[in-house]
DNA sequence: CAGTGGTCTAGACCACGGC
DNA sequence: CCGTGGTCTAGACCACTGG
């Protein structure tokens, strides 16, 4: 843990434990260099980390000052992490169909930047919000960067298989989303009738080298999609 | 200007001209602090800008890379700058319906931050993309930050007046979405029918002082829902 | 004009990757 | 082991806010 993180993270909890409300001013510059003993970088470096977070915003000139609170229950877009992770505050449970190993189709090569007929892995599940279906989702995984997988380790977190055992870390990643009309198989997944619209929502995962190791499709259901984008101080 | 903004249009369109591909180095910090003549921490902050961007990542021990480009035509949420500015690219056209002051309901008043019966601007318009009815929006203008607002600016960008008359600046912003059935209302304006799915996108926007100015409620038909999301390089 | 955050420097040292 | 990016420092100077 770098001192920035650190310090960024006392602030935090410093803003919670003096109950700081919205545009309340938080400690000037030069008496948090002085509090943590650091340069006047690392302490621009942890505003930056709580500024991103959406929690503070800086005026030059000012001072810095906390963010109004956000709503809860809604999934935050910038902390992605796999479907799974995003909605842990909810009472979840997630059911795997199936894992196969088959050949890529035109679709998957695009998005994975592979050839057409190479090998990945194919897994899909039923994800259920307290007891409503909410997602269904089919993730393709680069069987050349990801050499194994089974339902077991499908059952538990892949990436963290994935991390443990072959060192390949989600480092950056791309999220596309649309509305369309849901097939007979997805309506009867997620308990609708067909052509009710769905949301579909796409990621790319990469890793640190730069593979895209994971394309994931997932359809929401409608009552399911609750989503929130900010604290993007900057253009 | 700063140094390293310039610095990061640079390099970007130095990838451009050089039309550098998926996972290509760029050159390594030392030969681009000499090339430019800055100090290390420079070149750091213009990459840094470029890895927010999505253009491109950085590995220690190894160097920096092009990330893959992005589809194109969808909405990136990143760039949020009023529904107008987001959807430039497409051939669009907007109708005001109305600009009146009225008091603020409870929900206004709670997302802006004020109390309920506070005076508020009113806003609504329909957008449409190549002919197709794609946004009904409504927006509240806090009266007391924007104290005048009318048909023929509202016709224009609300946003550049508030500036050049009020030194009121777009800094931040939170969103949030949800798909929701739509009301009769919204049906007809969007040539849907009752009871259809609508994605309700509610955003709220702040000025560099931490006043939130506007809330915005904006209704998307749904074949007009293309959103990205990524670049997000960091947890 | 005093007080705030923002940029930039030159350089030390650290952490990670890969040969 | 060397080459890469990442953290951190101490300090100069700049840009904006607000009395």
């Amino acid at each position: 843990m770098t001192k920035y993180q650190m310090i960024a993270d006392a602030i935090q909890q410093f803003i919670e434990e003096k109950q700081l409300k919205t545009n309340d001013q938080l400690p000037i510059m030069t008496d948090l260099m002085a509090h943590f003993d650091v340069s006047k970088s690392t302490i621009i470096k942890a505003f930056e980390v709580l500024e991103i977070k959406g929690i503070i915003y800086q005026r030059r000139g000012s001072g810095s000052f906390v963010r109004a609170p956000k709503r809860p229950y809604y999934i935050n877009l910038a902390h992605q992490s796999g479907t799974g992770k995003d909605l842990q505050n909810f009472s979840l449970s997630q059911r795997v169909i199936g894992v196969t190993m088959i050949q890529a189709t035109k679709e998957i090569a695009e998005n994975l930047l592979l050839d057409e007929g190479d090998s990945v892995f194919r897994v899909k599940r039923v994800t259920s919000i307290q007891g409503l279906k909410a997602v269904y989702e089919t993730s393709y995984y680069n069987a050349s960067a990801v050499p194994y997988l089974d339902e077991d380790i499908a059952q538990q977190s892949i990436f963290a298989y994935i991390k443990s055992e072959y060192q390949l870390e989600h480092a950056f990643s791309d999220s596309y989303f649309v509305l369309e009309e849901s097939s007979e198989l997805i309506a009867e997944l997620l308990e609708l009738n067909t052509g009710d619209l769905v949301m579909k929502y796409e990621e790319i995962f990469y890793s640190n080298d730069g593979v895209a190791f994971d394309y994931s499709i997932s359809y929401y259901h409608p009552k399911a999609v609750r989503f929130y984008s900010g604290g993007v101080p900057k253009s």
